[in-house]
DNA sequence: AATTCTATCTTGACGGTGTCAATATTGCAG
DNA sequence: CTGCAATATTGACACCGTCAAGATAGAATT
């Protein structure tokens, strides 16, 4: 067993593939990705990767789930600094679409119909987004006691809406549809007011 | 020249190719559409489409393009009836809705990454979204005149942003995230509850 | 230390895809 | 009737996902 490339057991051949799929969707796009080049990247068969992942539909899965924990991890650090309710959910906002925007592709797999429609979630995926979407649920009860979000509605109704506010604006950037940077942040800006205003039309 | 399907020439290939398209991946979705399976529906060789369409591409296009004539066409009847502004507004939302439901396909080719992204819109398209789209924001001025939408941003902003939230909604159940008719109906309730009382907020 | 077992990796193969090039057929204009 | 342009065809190529069968290596057991 030698430092050089050659030999036959590649290592944690799990963990390099994540990491050049990661790589290559970031720089071609998830259409960019195929089994076979990802082999070859990596420096090992074209079927090597079916001992660690099912098929591609389970790779795929697996970095969507990695996308989950990575931005929850982000989420959980923005609410550790203790700011007022508003603007932690201002900052909120930003950072869902920073994040977005900054990893497309992988929001695409979390979010995108590569695996929910056209693939199939696994059951694993499927719980990270179950607890990622309770968290927000959970967040905006928060944010409706403090009048930063209407309570004409539960939180769950309140929670989908303004999560699919948000989700739309992101695809509309990450699809190709706008382009513009700057249209972006006055767009993000505004659908900050429009979100924030709501409470004052609640009962 | 028979009536028969033995013919050599086909009659009016282009418009049996988008009609046979269409029927595909209205039922096995646009992943489900091949050049090759489509060929072969309408009774022709594999590369028989490719004088009419110079690729996959651009038949897409084409079937996007469609839809942005058929959506506007929707929209037009509905204006004609002169109800409320604000009704009129409530009415477009659900319309919108059911279009991008019932056409999700076409739907995600319209405003997807499939050709606005991973693909290349062509010219022709570009002209159809931009025109609906100008279309749009001559009627979110008209809107937030009758006081339905809000003032504090230009029709280009506020535009963008209400389009988003929609369009967000949509994408939400067209992608398989949510599934749940029922809760469509609820959301998309709330969703014009939070749209349609943005304009308190506005000075 | 020798042997077995198991996880891992390999090559070969199959059917599918988009699309180019070269060829054949047809309908129409001259 | 002849020739031309539009249309359709077969053949080929390079990719793709993935299954089956065999090779290799490291770990466990004797």
């Amino acid at each position: 067993m030698s430092t050089l490339k050659l030999q036959y057991h590649h290592g944690d051949l799990t963990k390099s593939l994540l990491e050049a799929a990661t790589a290559i969707i970031k720089e071609q796009g998830v259409e960019g990705l195929s089994m076979r080049k990802l082999a070859d990247k990596v420096g090992v068969s074209r079927t090597a990767p079916y001992h660690h992942f099912k098929d591609k539909n389970a790779l795929l899965c697996a970095l969507a789930e990695r996308g989950f924990n990575q931005q929850e991890k982000m989420l959980a650090a923005l609410k550790k600094q203790d700011h007022p309710t508003e603007q932690l959910f201002k900052e909120y906002v930003c950072a869902y679409m920073d994040y977005a925007l900054e990893h497309s592709e992988i929001y695409d797999l979390m979010y995108g119909r590569t695996l929910w429609k056209a693939g199939t979630p696994s059951d694993s995926l499927k719980k990270s987004s179950k607890q990622t979407f309770k968290a927000w649920i959970e967040w905006v009860e928060e944010l409706q006691e403090h009048g930063v979000l209407p309570n004409n509605n539960t939180p769950l109704r309140i929670g989908q809406t303004t999560w699919a506010s948000l989700h739309g604006l992101a695809r509309l950037f990450l699809d190709g549809i706008y382009l513009d940077q700057t249209d972006l942040s006055e767009m993000i800006e505004q659908m900050i007011k429009n979100l924030c205003s709501l409470r004052l039309a609640s009962t």
